[in-house]
DNA sequence: ATTGTTATCATTATCGATATTGATTTTAAC
DNA sequence: GTTAAAATCAATATCGATAATGATAACAAT
């Protein structure tokens, strides 16, 4: 294979030519988490594939992806409807989500190569690119990509989808505030805290300086903090289901 | 609708008449879970339609599900893997189920019926069908609903299908020992445990009481038993990852 | 001999059409 | 008027065929 071919396939790897089933999917994701589609509203296949112009079977894949991730139910012969995520459901999510990054971090920090942070570095650019277009669900979707990066250094495969879920109904719950709450920048007790993108390379930091306990509790704080800017009546679901 | 009708209908309920989609789901998820399909084998759609005699779309609704339950892994216009379930993945699934179920039966137990009691011990009835028939599948089967039943009655339907992908590479980790680990009937301290089916009672009898903490530890207790009969290297596992 | 190209092959992805399902509405019978 | 049966309808489930994909092997060129 020649020098120009290979350049433009890893090109092409780069942006993979979108297959119809993924855009339907992203497409339905997207609407779902930023609330477009609001619980309750029912997904026909064919009107989706209508829209889209594919055909029901590629909506249908869609449609099995999006109850994988429990934003979809789907009732045979019935149609689809959007699930809601409920401040209880959440707050335990993100007492998974933390027990579960903060363990991965641990086995992960010392597999790390430097080709490895540079991927994460890359994440963040791109982050940052999202930010700037203010296009915030990019940005969860990156945010998302960058800690499933992390863990899964772990190597603990099947345990990825059950972070996957976690971290979405997180982020959907953040977006479902009204008005959606901003990234805070202050911890409970005041102190000043780093901002999003300066998190992020703060925890890549402390990866590379190679001490997993330092990265565990990096992670921690950078997760309590977007615990931290959720509203009232979710902290209180938190401490009702207990904290241990 | 005349009174026959009713009665065969409400028949037809309990008894759903299986779609094909859900017969070669099953039937792939059970060779799996017996080990009939070991890791790293290739699921291929169209050899699998063929063998159970239905279309290629069937299947891979099947493969689909099986990947939400973490079983195999779909390589896009490479095949379907059957994927393995490491001991360090165990152990966390254990922690999380551990976590997810006492929290669970904490919320249910105000909230239970005399239908759902009854509905709980119809499922032991059936778990004990399937001892006595040696249909150890159908009984993790049956465990793992018996379980469900409870947890759904907590309210958080967006946790269900962590807590039964958990339960079910639990399952899977009991039944990939060689031979299988038999339900041990002591505690770690030698102390008598009660049998499987008997624990089940158990749990159901400290819920009707009505004491929250007292139903979360008696099903502490017996998740715990279901561990004790892993192997070595699996407990092993769950100290290496840690308690807390 | 090594590299680049092409052909082939196994497999999934997509499509369009048809069958099945379950809820709703209509009709008929008592 | 109330109930059961039948017709209707919207929706998914399934099918069979075709297109797209990516790996591999055979082949050609330097």
């Amino acid at each position: 294979m020649n020098r120009l071919a290979r350049i433009l396939r890893e090109d092409a790897l780069a942006v993979p030519r979108e297959r119809k089933g993924n855009v339907v999917y992203h497409a339905v994701k997207r609407a779902i988490i930023l609330a477009s589609l609001p619980p309750g509203d029912a997904l026909i296949e064919q009107q989706i594939a209508g829209a889209f112009g594919c055909s029901q079977g590629t909506v249908r894949e869609a449609l099995l992806r999006l109850e994988h991730d429990g934003l979809v139910i789907r009732r045979g012969y019935q149609g689809t409807v959007v699930l809601d995520t409920t401040p209880e459901e959440a707050a335990q999510m993100a007492r998974i989500r933390i027990d579960l990054e903060t363990r991965g971090v641990r086995l992960a920090t010392p597999a790390f190569t430097e080709a490895d942070l540079a991927g994460l570095r890359e994440i963040v650019g791109r982050m940052d690119c999202a930010e700037t277009s203010h296009d915030s669900y990019a940005r969860s979707q990156l945010d998302r990509e960058f800690h499933m990066a992390i863990f899964r250094k772990a190597g603990l495969p099947a345990l990825e989808p059950i972070l996957t879920r976690c971290s979405l109904h997180m982020h959907r719950f953040t977006f479902a505030g009204d008005p959606p709450a901003p990234v805070t920048n202050l911890r409970s007790d005041g102190t000043p805290l780093k901002s999003g993108p300066d998190q992020h390379i703060e925890i890549i930091d402390t990866i590379a300086a190679g001490d997993p306990e330092e990265a565990a509790a990096t992670l921690q704080v950078h997760i309590d903090s977007v615990i931290g800017a959720w509203s009232p009546e979710l902290k209180q679901a938190m401490a009702r289901t207990g904290t241990g």
